[in-house]
DNA sequence: AGTCAAGTGGACGGGGGTCTCCACTTGTCA
DNA sequence: TGACAAGTGGAGACCCCCGTCCACTTGACT
């Protein structure tokens, strides 16, 4: 590979995950390719596809999810290790618009060996805090899908909108109480944003 | 109004409400015109532009939401009435797909009356909770535009699912414990839906 | 320096969306 | 029953998106 062309490639690859995590999934291949620079040939030329790039884009954060499962079975304290699964995933949700949506669309097909190893890993924390009585015996693996889900609702949303929402939740969860991060006041034309989709 | 132009225009309108609810706000213009056996034209002529259906077809909706709060705020027991509220919102969001995206699509112009009212009346249900200790203090009127944003991130999900998230959030915000309902497994793709959009 | 494949950009095809235009039909009222 | 305005449907203008094609440029190696 030519070194113009590396170069050229890194620099798209950089603004995509930019763009993505500004405005979503959905920002035109064209702007992603204006922005870097280059013509939308160069794009397509290095991504065969759109989704192919987003998947490129994401690659990282998606290993980075992994590292957070693996992190907190280290940790001696299974409610901690449980509760930082939740709080480190949810915050990169909420401060990378395109996150959730590429997230999904990897699921089905690519990624599946990684989501398997997250998913037994996260059960395995679940298990370990529940067998420790400080997460409610009716929690559900599933549930992490819940959160991730409800919390990608607030995409656009402040962080610290997230960062309450799964205090709340987490309290929830848990048996005790502890004190609530500040509200947020939600300007509601935030949701008003285009969606994500890839 | 002629006749056969009157009853054309509630076919259409019942057509839409039934296809935001099953398919969000981005089913085209032409799909509804056609599941109502009517040209695109019609459409036109009675809804200048798409946005105006979709209030036309929500305003139904919002007033129940008004309904919700007004109920809640007789009733003698003030945690049911608050718990009321945030349950039947988000039945009414998690049932409708479009819901939610006509809803806060809504919000900064039209309505904006309806909107004050709701949102004194769910302020003074909040008050009135928090007053007979069953809220905890902590809790803010704006977390229900967190609830209701965290909610829609569940559109296209099963009710129960839903459901299970407020349950969780309920608890959350009331000072004791319940019950949860039981866990639901979702599949991820009901998230690769194209999401709502008006 | 010369060569040439790798690299590049912009025009374009195809599809799908909203909304408009216009010739045709149909309900209604005298 | 006839006249006419209100009503109608479908073609198409316009826009934005993804992905392709092709003539041109440029880095790297001899």
């Amino acid at each position: 590979m030519r070194a113009d062309a590396r170069e050229n490639r890194a620099r798209v690859l950089t603004v995509a995950r930019e763009l993505f995590a500004e405005r979503g999934l959905d920002v035109p291949m064209a702007a992603i390719a204006r922005r870097a620079g280059v013509g939308v040939a160069t794009l397509y030329r290095r991504f065969p596809t759109k989704e192919s790039l987003v998947m490129e884009a994401f690659t990282e954060q998606f290993a980075h999810c992994q590292a957070v499962v693996d992190e907190a079975l280290a940790d001696p304290d299974p409610w901690r290790g449980f509760r930082t699964v939740i709080e480190k995933v949810c915050l990169l949700q909420a401060s990378d618009r395109g996150f959730t949506a590429a997230f999904v669309a990897g699921f089905p097909d690519l990624h599946s060996e990684l989501r398997e190893r997250s998913w037994h890993g996260f059960a395995a924390l679940v298990q370990r805090a529940k067998d420790s009585g400080q997460l409610r015996a009716d929690f559900s693996p599933h549930d992490l899908t819940l959160v991730l889900m409800a919390n990608g609702g607030l995409a656009g949303a402040p962080v610290a909108a997230s960062q309450r929402l799964v205090a709340y939740l987490l309290e929830a969860f848990r048996t005790g109480t502890d004190e609530l991060p500040p509200p947020v006041p939600l300007s509601l034309d935030l949701v008003l944003r285009q969606p994500d989709r890839v």
